[in-house]
DNA sequence: CTGAAAGCGCTAACAC
DNA sequence: GTGTTAGCGCTTTCAG
């Protein structure tokens, strides 16, 4: 059975390629093409359910409206949720978007940025790994489209949406010493993360506003490859030296603070409060409920299209790092 | 600046465009090419960071080495961890794969299906919506390569890859009257999507080995558009009608019903136990823990892109539906 | 060992 | 109003 393309319905319709091809695009009648004619292709094309090749039409054109997207993990509530926002306001602009998992390597990483480019993609939405600098720099020098989200480098002028993380975590840890902590334990990924250097930032800031001064043995970084672990090794450690409180930098952070928490049988908040960035469906549902700090994923899914659209339009605007503001969810576990 | 292709490549190397394609598709020495040659031409390439264009490799050999996959929402638990694992499997096999969500509703179900045929991805894994039959049906008649994971219609015969459902309801609800629970209430999708008629028989199965007569009442459905309104109404009713366990047909309705419990004030398990479909991380840290049936996502995840890509080998090879075994973790709740 | 040339399916400038 | 034609960038047959 001979494969169904433009020739073929422009042939059975008696037409050129040409005329079908306007037809099919609903370019008929600006191109003044016949009530007859585009009937007639209409049909044809309807006949042998006719769609168009898009990977002829791309090469050819040079626009394929796809997106090529990089998050840490596709497979957390945190990204997939996101990646979801992203995918629907992409689809609501006419665009696709390939979604990949960098799992925290900077390897990994690298290797999907270059695949998608040679999918050609019309633009990134990236979440960076650690190192991922010199690949952002080299994306930026081939002046090619794209955004950074959730996470940026202070040293390079890139698009970016965000939240302010100085904000969310002075805001949460403010939240604990309104309550009378005063001890207060934090389990972060490497500060070499500016976002996670300005969380603790943020941290130490909101103890100096209560003259409390902030001890580095009380800030405790974890690495993406072993969390559990390490995390359950500081947090022992820190429940020792007596902290009141702890302060998860990430989802997995407290998922697995609340793991060793709940196997070295402390009580939540009576022993420890706790609190988490990235707020869960199900954090409302645990007893007690685990006080949060709610990023506002279809926001910053939606601002991070249009920001990239905008600059795939117009390559020579101005740079913009939009910070959104994330809200503070207070529940039971302080 | 002239875009680098391999006619720029193979215009600078000297050579013509056949020999650089030869010698970038690691060809060289098959096609006993010269090593100077050979050397020089991978020198021009990566002197200009050269990387084939996808678009016209995949028009021109008809393979995009690209997989298709509907799930119901990429941004849940449960789907998002079955995309991630499918995604690995189709990596180690040389594939991509483009992920579409379907909400549950049949209309985005087949125009996913219609964009990514457009895609040319190379085979689609599925998990049909309640109406989704006639599409399929029409895959089938095409001749089209696809697998249904999850969910399945009996009357046609298509390859498969899920657990047993009517098993693991059976076990689930067997536990539960182990315990001595009598009334059990469950809430469920609508069984004409036959997964679901398959757990409802597996419950009446196993009251049935208890003597417990099943009682219409205490099976109720809710819609997906409309799940927390819905299981709330059916639970509280059910609550009226003094059930002293409740039995979830999926993660969605079993965080709808545990929202519903709390907000009643119900105690877990000493007023009703709980039991829910698909597994989640945070289940184990709830107070009392909650008690799931683990499906193996993984597993379910490479089984799923074997038989798709061994299908799309050999279209001939006879049907075959794999039910993989799920697992109970029983936790406090019951 | 290497090159010429056809063609995948589509779009669009240009011609009539 | 409609058709001719030249590619988009790549692979691959066939010729030498």
């Amino acid at each position: 059975m001979r494969k169904v393309s433009l020739a073929l319905i422009a042939e059975e319709a008696g037409v050129s390629k040409t005329t079908a091809s306007f037809v099919l695009n609903g370019q008929g009648l600006q191109k003044r093409i016949s009530a007859k004619v585009i009937e007639r292709v209409e049909q044809v094309a309807r006949k042998y359910n006719y769609k168009p090749n898009r990977l002829a039409r791309s090469l050819r054109t040079g626009a394929t409206n796809f997106l090529g997207l990089i998050v840490v993990d596709i497979a957390s509530y945190y990204y997939s949720r996101l990646s979801r926002a992203i995918e629907n306001s992409a689809a609501n602009r006419g665009y696709r978007v390939m979604v990949c998992s960098s799992d925290e390597k900077d390897s990994l990483f690298n290797e999907w940025v270059d695949e998608l480019l040679e999918n050609k993609v019309e633009g990134l939405i990236i979440t960076p790994t650690m190192h991922a600098k010199d690949k952002i720099i080299e994306l930026q020098k081939a002046n090619y489209p794209f955004v950074l989200i959730d996470r940026y480098f202070p040293e390079i002028e890139t698009d970016f949406v965000g939240i302010d993380n100085f904000a969310a975590s002075f805001q949460a840890t403010k939240a604990m010493l309104d309550k009378g902590y005063r001890r207060i334990g934090v389990v972060s990924f490497s500060p070499s993360l500016e976002i996670f250097g300005l969380r603790i930032k943020g941290y130490i800031q909101a103890l100096q506003t209560y003259q409390v001064s902030p001890d580095d043995a009380l800030i405790r970084v974890v690495e993406y490859d072993n969390i559990q672990q390490q995390a359950q090794n500081h947090i022992i450690d820190m429940l020792q030296m007596g902290v009141d409180a702890l302060l998860f930098f990430s989802a997995r952070i407290g998922l697995a603070g609340l793991k060793c928490l709940q196997e070295q049988g402390v009580k939540i908040p009576e022993d420890v409060a706790v609190f988490s960035f990235d707020d869960n469906e199900l954090f409302s549902l645990m007893t007690p409920g685990i006080s949060a700090i709610a990023q506002p994923l279809e926001d910053i899914g939606s601002k991070a299209v249009d920001l990239l659209l905008s600059r795939l339009y117009n390559s020579q605007k101005p740079i913009e790092r939009i910070t959104l503001p994330s809200r503070l969810v207070v529940r039971n576990s302080m």
